[in-house]
DNA sequence: CTTGCCTATGCAACTCGTTGCATAGAAGGA
DNA sequence: TCCTTCTATGCAACGAGTTGCATAGGCAAG
C-alpha cells in the first residue's frame, strides 16, 4: 500500500519515467522498497487519474518517446498525511529461519552451501553500501556540511549498513551451529 | 510461497489444527514467517490434496470439533528438496525507511512521535525474545545439553534478539537526526 | 439476560504482486 | 546478416494475501 508513496519520494528526489523508477528501484531505493516495472506504471496511472503526478510526454530521437512524471501538489499533501499515520510493525517474511528450523528435520548439512551463498550476497552488499557512503557522504563528519535530504538520506543508508554488518555476524552464528551439528552427527558414528 | 514449508516445519514441531496453527503463527512462528488464518486453512487444505499432511477430525466436548493436521512423508520430502533449492534475497519492504526519506519533503518532526511508538514495540518484542530465551534455552551454555532441533530454533532466536538489538540502536540514530533537523530548523529562526 | 469473547472453520470479494508475452526502433557484436 | 541487448510501455492471466462476513456452541462478566 505504500507504492504510491515510495514512488513519490522517488519522484521528488528527481522527475522521472516510469521506465527510469523501475531502475531506481532495481538500485536504490528499492533496496527499501522493492517492484517490477508492471507494478509501477500501473500505479503511475491510478496516481495520475488521482492528480498525485502530472506526466509530460517527452520526444526522443534515437529511442521511443517517454512519459516523465513529477509530484504534483496534492502529491504532496497525500505524503505529508501519511507520514502522520501510525507506522505499522512490519510483516516479517524471513525464508532463512523457516529453512533453519526445517533443517532439524533433515540434513542439517545440506543447508550449510545455500547458507555461505547468502553469506556472499549479503557481503557484498555491505561493500556496495559502504563504497556508496564514501561516494555520496564523504563530508558527513563535518557539521552543517549536508542539508536535510542528504541526512535523512544518510541516516537510512546506515541503518543498511548496520542490517548488513548484523546479518554477516548472525550467518556466521549460523553457519558454526551447521557445522558443529554436521561434525556431530558424523564423528562419533563408523567414520566411513 | 513458503507458506506450505513453514507450515510443515510446525505440524512437524507439534501436530495441530488450523485454528492452533494460526495462533502459532501469531506468536512464535510469525515473527519470521506471517499468516492470517484464512491463509493457512486454504493451504492446508491444498496440502491434504497434495498428501503433504493427513488430517484427523477430533470431537471435543464444550468446543467445536477440530481437524488436526500431521506431516505425511510426502511433506517431508518435499520439505527436504525444498532446503537444497537456492536461498532467494529476500523481498525488503521497509516502510519506515521510506517515510524517513519523505521526511525531507515535510516536517522531519512530524515523524517524530510515530517512531518513538515505533521504537517502544522493538524494545518490548526484545525483552519478549530475552525472556524467552531464559527459559527455553536456560542450557544453552552447557555443550550437549540441547539436542539438534533446540539449536536451531535458539540460532534463530538469536538472529532475532540481534536483528531487535540494531534496530533499537539505528532508531536512537534516527531519532537523533530528526531532533537536530527539528532544532536546526526552529533555533535559528524568529523563535516564535 | 444480554453482550462480548473464545474456539473452530469457512465463503466471497477484493487488492496486491508476479510472470509471460507483445510491440518497436536503435545499437552493437558474431 | 542475424542475434541479442537496451529503451520504453503495456495487456492478460494468474497467484498470493487481506478483509469482511457467517456460523455456532460455550463461557464469563456486567
Amino acid at each position: 500500500m505504500a507504492l504510491e508513496h515510495a514512488i513519490l519520494v522517488s519522484l521528488l528526489e528527481r522527475p522521472g519515467s516510469g521506465y527510469e523508477l523501475a531502475r531506481r528501484f532495481d538500485r536504490s531505493i528499492g533496496r527499501f522498497w522493492s517492484a517490477t516495472h508492471q507494478q509501477i506504471y500501473r500505479v503511475l496511472r491510478r496516481m495520475e487519474a488521482d492528480g498525485w503526478v502530472r506526466a509530460e510526454e517527452v520526444a526522443q530521437d534515437g529511442r521511443p518517446d517517454k512519459k516523465v512524471y513529477s509530484a504534483a501538489p496534492p502529491g504532496r499533501d497525500a505524503l505529508a498525511a501519511w507520514l502522520r499515520e501510525p507506522v505499522e510493525p512490519e510483516t516479517v517474511r524471513h525464508e532463512l529461519a523457516v529453512r533453519i528450523r526445517a533443517a532439524a528435520f533433515d540434513d542439517p548439512a545440506a543447508l550449510i552451501p545455500e547458507v555461505e551463498r547468502h553469506r556472499e550476497g549479503h557481503a557484498a552488499l555491505l561493500a556496495r553500501y559502504l563504497h556508496g557512503e564514501q561516494r555520496d557522504f564523504p563530508a558527513a563528519a563535518t557539521p552543517g556540511a549536508l542539508d536535510a535530504g542528504e541526512r535523512l538520506q544518510h541516516v537510512v543508508l546506515r541503518g543498511g549498513i548496520e542490517y548488513e554488518r548484523m546479518t554477516l555476524a548472525w550467518l556466521d552464528d549460523v553457519l558454526a551451529t551447521l557445522r558443529e551439528l554436521a561434525d556431530g552427527r558424523d564423528a562419533p558414528g563408523a567414520g566411513h
